[in-house]
DNA sequence: CGTGCCAGGTGCCGT
DNA sequence: ACGGCACTTGGCACG
């Protein structure tokens, strides 16, 4: 089911908008409208944006998005349980079209005021699928557990996610001297509270164990820049080096040439 | 500038997005296929979407959004810069229309297949607005240097962003008493490792002022959970409520009846 | 260009 | 509902 209008007036979108995105039955449509527009945003912040083409998608989950020509996040937006209305709106001398959008908690609205509309379509949406997804910290996790030899030889997990005072720990095990190690898992390149949040957990450990004689601390992370390593050395915590392969080879030359 | 088919077969989808998407001419301009599509990713992770009914959007910046029918955030994505080529392929006896997207660093592609199109469309944007926003944590940052009194009677601003080498602190001064204070901020909830950073801030300060007798830490943020007034207590450390109204009264009840 | 960090972060899963 | 945290985080500012 698609259903579109090019350069409609404002009364049509609106009517359109109405008929497509209200109601029950409207459960799986999407809204696109193409046009120049403002936006005025109010709630957590509070930001404009003056006159310009657009696009904007209004799911019927309530979420409301428009997208500039560049970019890859919406310069403005509303989440997921948002109540919407379209209403047309006379600014001085024109009509506008204007998708309303208004939520409680936290309070937050936007308008999306159009002076033109280039394009309006709905449609509906046929889809029960989700993404699935490799390559979590979860699933990285996962794998350590599988086989620990890849962190350390000897090593052995005894716990994961184990709760202490300062946040949940990602991997907890002992070595082959039967030294307790806590494992902080990173899957992307760490950062210096990464390193704070490490450090805590070992001061945790050590103490509610006021008798263990040491604890290690390795941050697990694809890549370990240089001030990262500082400073884990200077915490006297360790690292490793630990990039999970999913794709095999780079395939960059190949896949390159198809570019051509 | 709109241009769009209606229910095109993936030769045409093809031929629509080369002609309006290829070139330096196109620069202004993005493309909307609606339709019943899979997706393929593989880069930093790895991941996989059967077939269902989305809006995609092409930017000519290279950005590439997959949308389902619901959810504020894009199911699949790639980011600005992204290399994108269209297609077709011969999938067993259907013939199907793809998006092809790479990019270099990190090295991730991602499939986007269309066996059927309900709608193409492609637009120029003339837009050359940026968004202006207010109530950003530098604003916050703003607001109590203008007025320390908000935080505490007789507070002293010194400096802003001062660098230490656990990073820098948000604000910095002495208190009525003159005792040095740091002061973190945050504008939205806090969490642990904020408390971890400003500890982290004290330590560094009281270790290269050993002569200090005390250093101030206090966290400010517009809510304060229990268990991290807890942490913050463990660790000697403040904390101030302080949230920045950008919006006065909440006019929610006059906005709600707008939507009877 | 790497590095660090804020974001109207969003989304997910736990209690 | 609130809290705690990962994310293909994205985006920006700075060295």
């Amino acid at each position: 089911m698609t259903h579109m209008l090019l350069s409609p007036t404002p009364a049509e979108v609106n009517e359109f908008a109405d008929a497509y995105m209200r109601g029950m039955r409207s459960k799986d449509n999407v809204l696109v409208v193409v046009g120049c527009c403002c936006v005025e945003y109010v709630g957590r912040a509070r930001s404009m944006l003056g006159w310009g083409g657009r696009v904007v998608i209004v799911k019927s989950d309530g979420s409301v998005l428009v997208h500039q020509k560049v970019g890859g996040a919406p310069v403005n937006w509303q989440p997921p349980d948002t109540l919407v209305r379209y209403r047309t709106e006379a600014g001085n001398g024109i009509s506008l079209f204007v998708i309303y959008s208004y939520r409680l908690k936290p309070p937050e609205k936007m308008y999306v005021r159009f002076k033109t509309v280039d394009m309006v379509s709905a449609h509906r949406l046929r889809d029960d699928r989700t993404l699935r997804i490799m390559g979590a910290e979860s699933d990285i996790v996962d794998r350590i557990m599988g086989d620990p030899g890849v962190i350390e030889e000897g090593l052995r997990i005894t716990d994961r996610e184990k709760q202490t005072r300062s946040g949940a720990i990602d991997l907890f095990g002992v070595d082959r001297d039967h030294i307790p190690v806590i494992i902080e898992i990173k899957r992307s390149q760490p950062t210096p509270s990464a390193v704070l949040q490490l450090k805590a957990y070992v001061l945790d450990h050590q103490h509610r164990h006021t008798g263990a004689v040491r604890v290690r601390g390795i941050l697990c992370a694809p890549s370990m820049p240089v001030m990262i390593r500082t400073l884990l050395t200077e915490n006297k915590l360790e690292w490793r080096v630990f990039k999970c392969e999913f794709e095999q080879v780079d395939d960059a030359q190949s896949t390159l040439e198809e570019f051509t």
